[in-house]
Parts: C-alpha cells; sequence; structure tokens
DNA sequence: ACCTGAACACCGTTCAAGT
DNA sequence: ACCTGAACACCGTTCAAGT
C-alpha cells in the first residue's frame, strides 16, 4: 500500500517522525507537512472529518487543491499524517502530591490517569475514531508517546515486557471502544419515545423471540433507561468495565506477587 | 438527523423490523429492503465498504441508481440497514455436552462463546468496524439479538438487569475494538524493517525523550516482537484482557456472592 | 407509486504546462 | 522542484418526466 524510503521506513512514518528528507533545490516551499497537519486537524476538530476534503483544506491554507500533493501522496497519507500527530496528545496530568495509598494503590491511580488522558483526546478530536487505522499507525509519534506514557503509568506493576505492552493494548482498546460508544449514543436522549413507539418495538421484541432482551426492554432497562443525569452518558459503564479489568489485574497480582513464578494457588 | 414514523419510532428501525407498512396503491415494486440490504452486504462482504456505491449496488440488482432511493432515504440509512441485519448475526454454538465444571465455571464458558461469536461476525464482516454507528443503531434487529444471547449467557452470573447490561456493553466493546485492531495490524508481517529502518526510528525514538517506549522498542519487544506463528495477530493479547475481565468478574462475586445486595458498580 | 434520464455539486487524482 | 489550470472518472442526490 504505502511507499516506502530508501531505508526500508514506510514514507508516511518518516514524514512523521521529520526523518524524511526534503528536496533542497527548486523554489522554497509554500507549505510545510507540519502546517498541513495542522490545518486539517483544526478542520477535522471543528467541522468533522467529513469536512477535511483536500480542496477545502487547500484553499484554507491560500493554495490550490493540486499543490497539496507535493506534501502528500494521498489522502489516506494525509489521514495517516493526523492522526499520528503528536499535538493530539494531552500533558500528562501532573501527579498531585495527595497522600499515597501505597504501592498497591498507585498504580491504579496512574492507570486510571492514563486512560483519562486518552478519554480526553477523543474528547477533543473525535474524528479520530472515523480515521481507519493501519499497520503502520502503531509506529506514527503519537502512538508511541500514547505507549510511553501507558507504560509509565504500569510501570510500578512489575510485569514483563510483553504483559506491560498486552495491558497498554487492552486498556487503550478498551478506552477507544468506550469512547466510541460514547460518541455513537450521543443525542440518545432524543430517542425518548412515546407510548406508541414503544408498542410498536413490543410487538416485535417479543420474549417468545427475544427472551432475554425483551424483559429488559419492556422494563424499560434498555432503552433511555434508568436515567442518571449526572453521569453523562455511559459514563458508569465506563466505570465498571475500568474496574472489572484492574480488579482483573489485582487478583493476578496477587496470586502471583512480584519475583515469584505463579503459584498453583487459584 | 433520520426521519421518524408516525410512530415515533426513527423510520430506518421499522423498516429494520419490519413494522414500516409499505405504500399498496401503485405498479408492484421491483425491489424489497430485504434485497437491497443483503445484496449490499454482499458487496461489501466481498470488496469492502467502499465498493457499495449507490451506482454499483443498483446496477448488481438490475436497476438504476435513482430507483433506490424509493426504498431508502439516503446512503447513511442504507448503512444503518446494513449494519442492524440480523442475517449477521452467527448461530449460537452449541453448548457441547461436555462434562461442566460447576456453575462457577460454566459462565466463563458461555462468555467465552458469545465473544467467539462476535469475533466470528467481526470476521466474516470486516466492513462493520467501518460503519459509523449512531443512537439508534442499538435499536436494530441484529444489536437486539446479540445483547440477547449475551444475556442468555451471563444470566447465571445473578446480576441486576443494570449491571447485566453494563456487562454486556463492556465485553462487546472490548471486543469490538480487538477486532478493530486485529484488522488495523493485517499485514504487520510486512513491516519486518531492516537495520536501516530500525537505526532510523532509534534515532527519533529516543531513551531521553520516551524513557519507557524507547528500551522496548529497541529490544524488539515494540514491532515485530517475539513472533508467535502460533498465534494470529493480536491473539494472547486479547485473551490477556479478556482473562482480566473475567477474573475481575470472578472477583467481585467472589466478594459480593449471589442474593447480596450489589455495591453500584463502584 | 414506481422507475428513469438528465443534470448538479461535489469528490480525489492525473497530467501537461508554466515559473 | 514548486504551483497551477484543465480535465477525468467518479461520488451522492435532486428533479422533472414518463408509465
Amino acid at each position: 500500500m504505502g511507499e516506502v524510503t530508501d531505508s526500508g521506513l514506510p514514507r508516511v512514518v518518516a514524514i512523521a517522525w521529520g526523518t524524511h528528507a526534503q528536496p533542497q533545490s527548486g523554489p522554497r516551499r509554500g507549505m510545510s507537512h507540519e502546517t498541513i497537519v495542522a490545518k486539517a486537524i483544526e478542520i477535522a476538530d471543528e467541522h468533522g472529518l467529513a469536512a477535511v476534503t483536500m480542496q477545502r483544506l487547500a484553499e484554507a491554507l491560500g493554495f490550490t487543491t493540486m499543490s497539496l500533493y507535493r506534501y502528500v501522496a494521498n489522502k489516506d497519507e494525509l489521514l495517516m499524517l493526523m492522526l499520528g500527530a503528536e499535538s493530539l496528545v494531552p500533558e500528562p496530568a501532573v501527579p498531585s502530591a495527595a497522600p499515597s495509598g501505597g504501592p498497591d494503590e498507585d498504580w491504579r491511580v496512574a492507570l486510571r490517569a492514563w486512560t483519562d488522558s486518552l478519554r480526553t483526546m477523543y474528547a477533543a478530536h473525535p474524528w479520530l475514531l472515523d480515521v481507519t487505522r493501519g499497520p503502520t499507525s502503531v509506529l506514527m509519534p503519537a502512538s508511541v508517546l500514547l505507549v510511553d506514557q501507558g507504560l509509565h503509568a504500569i510501570s510500578g506493576l512489575g510485569l514483563s515486557d510483553h504483559e506491560n505492552l498486552s495491558l497498554i493494548l487492552v486498556v487503550s482498546s478498551y478506552v477507544s471502544a468506550f469512547a466510541a460508544l460514547e460518541r455513537d449514543l450521543a443525542g440518545q436522549d432524543d430517542l425518548a419515545f412515546g407510548p406508541e413507539a414503544m408498542q410498536e418495538l413490543g410487538s416485535v421484541i417479543t420474549p417468545e423471540r427475544l427472551p432475554y432482551a425483551a424483559p429488559l426492554f419492556l422494563s424499560g432497562g434498555y432503552v433511555g433507561g434508568p436515567v442518571d443525569d449526572d453521569l453523562p452518558g455511559v459514563e458508569s459503564e465506563y466505570d465498571f468495565g475500568l474496574d472489572l479489568l484492574i480488579e482483573g489485574l489485582a487478583a493476578r497480582r496477587h496470586r502471583a506477587p512480584k519475583g515469584t513464578t505463579a503459584s498453583k494457588h487459584g
């Protein structure tokens, strides 16, 4: 798919890290990858990913559409550069000087701080969820930076390298999935159905066909449900799942403490 | 966004469930929502979501592009109907007659069977990960059917309705995120960088800038890593995370056994 | 009410030209 | 080597017409 530089690195990765040598001769360049990507992100933040067209982007930069192709092989490459931009990653929260709960609690706080950072990123740049990732996306600056911060957060757990990376992958996958869910369900409130709509749905979501879902639907627990106005969206579900992951981690940690080989105690 | 029927139900939901009354007078209809959606899914399965254009779909059905607009308000509605098609959901695996591990093990087996079903669905229809969901997607037949099967799987856990639904949401989010990861990382093998590429990346992924990621990268644990040819893609990471969720669930279950008032998610 | 043909306002991208 | 103007092959969608 993507082109490759002389060193064998994908072109888009080299561009993102700034190791892609720019041509030296010829007229001065009117733009740079940085300005192009920054403007594209600005448009996506403000008007959504669909608003990021080559024409609109070029116009916003004061050039013609075709000039962009001097910097970017195609639109996919532009999207990948947006996805990998280091500027997307929030500054890590400064750890508060609050009384520590001991080493057994610290990693939970650090892990939660990291997931909060991820959520902040998705909240500020929801279009990230719309960009199709690819094999090279994990090599982009934003990904590596996030992994670095994640590894930092869980460094106190004493896991192996492979386990550390697995955990980072698992947790970031979980958070991104929930960010997507939160985005998808936005405006769910407008779906406050009247009795007619509920009856129409009830005629087809029947206990015979859907024995487990139907009762939940009829009780109102499925849509709308117990409306928690305090909690925005699926906040409580998010916490529930993250708690499960953390408790699972704690259980595993307790079972096989640092430095010990896994015991058969279970 | 979407139009609404007389009953207040979103038009696309009514169509999907078959409660949307078809016009009676006039010429016989040449197509149906079923045939249109089935053909669209066929195209997406075979050639990807990008290949599903109104023109191509209509041609495959033997009609002109514009005729589709008699059945579907716009392309978004078509995508939503594809996303919600009941036919996407795999048949639930018949529980094997293997010796039971007791009620404390049964729910783990059932939960894993359900997640396997979800993964099968994403593997067979990878374009599902590319369709932007919306507030109404949870009301579509495929979603409700999957929720029903999920509730069935965890019915032995004795959780509250709300907890059940939370768990379904959490687990399905996790699985979909990993399905996306697996898809995104497909072809990662082609990224077997030579020493030149590694050196170029190493010049910019430095211990100073990325203290936690750099060592992992230099040790080869980040890209390529310990190549497990037996395990396709991120299989082991997937299992790791699912184990964590299940262990967390077991720990919680142990702490607040069935019959006790459940703590409210935290 | 169905289906069609023509047309519109966009897309991303190529190419030959100017500087 | 940069930037441009014109052109191409598509998109989704609207509209007035035929039946």
